[in-house]
DNA sequence: ACAGTTAGTTCCAATTGGGAACTAATGGTC
DNA sequence: GACCATTAGTTCCCAATTGGAACTAACTGT
């Protein structure tokens, strides 16, 4: 299987790396929520090539991620900003650079540190479950298989 | 610069992806949490190519988010199993299919529902600040920068 | 002796990525 | 008017990676 068919998975992880998955994807998405809106300075800050990067941002842009904003007219000329779809995939970098924090970080320590404005202190991102409001590990997560696809999405005991 | 080279810069995120930021690798780890241990179950759920499954099992044990255990000798034979670094990617992985069931689900529904065993409904993941017990939004998080790195990871109002 | 199991490796063609130069549309400067 | 600067891309070429399939190694069971 190809990686740019796997959009067609039924699984809601497969379907999201299709859009946010490849190469790079990420890191725009990071500087995105640095405020970070135009080619050049994506480009700059990145250093990906012009080619590829033009690829992730459309297809972030077709996948409803960021939207094109003309910022001027003669000559006309378009920045990306995060759609409500694109700034729902916070809690996704905040847990993946807490992650990088805490098993990859030099000597040096962590290069950022998130404040949460509320209460002052540096954000400990835990999974949290809307329902009941408890932290969430993956033991504590039980599933159940859409009837749709029975018995083609788990494995198997048999393998 | 070369995708290969992202572990070498400062950025956990980038670090982050470094390990896990290829193409296939976070299906692997899905299947991981699925209990999915074995290089031809890994394949045929996948249906990626063996040599790009044998290079991604084999950076993830590199960069110690997966274990290579022995479970026979004669002939001697390997599974991969999570480390706790590994685990600690759930909360990554739960958003991730989160915003797949919410933004790219197609007509039959989300394929899993996570369900929480200690409230019983289905998970709303969220992102928690572990100090304050609070829900948290990008809005909500201030960047501070490590003096190590002054002035050089956020972008400047001018670009 | 021969088929089956399991975890890979090897080979080749096709796709993708890195690096650099180039294009288009326009404003400002000498 | 000629030339440089800005900005968002596109084009070109070569190298690296991927997809697909076959092959290897080290056994076990019949």
């Amino acid at each position: 299987m190809r990686w740019q068919d796997i959009d067609q998975q039924p699984c809601s992880l497969a379907r999201s790396l299709a859009i946010i998955g490849d190469n790079w994807t990420l890191l725009v998405l990071r500087d995105c929520f640095l405020g970070v809106r135009r080619f050049d300075d994506f480009q700059q800050r990145l250093g990906v090539t012009r080619h590829v990067l033009s690829d992730r941002l459309r297809k972030l842009a077709d996948g409803g991620v960021l939207e094109k904003v003309a910022y001027q007219e003669r000559p006309l000329r378009h920045e990306y900003r995060l759609t409500p779809m694109g700034r729902d995939l916070y809690p996704v970098i905040a847990h993946l650079a807490q992650w990088g924090d805490k098993y990859l970080a030099g000597d040096a320590g962590p290069p950022l540190v998130r404040v949460h404005r509320q209460c002052g202190e540096p954000l400990e991102a835990k999974l949290q479950c809307g329902h009941c409001g408890d932290s969430v590990e993956p033991k504590d997560i039980r599933l159940e298989e859409n009837p749709h696809w029975a018995g083609q999405l788990l494995p198997t005991k048999a393998g």
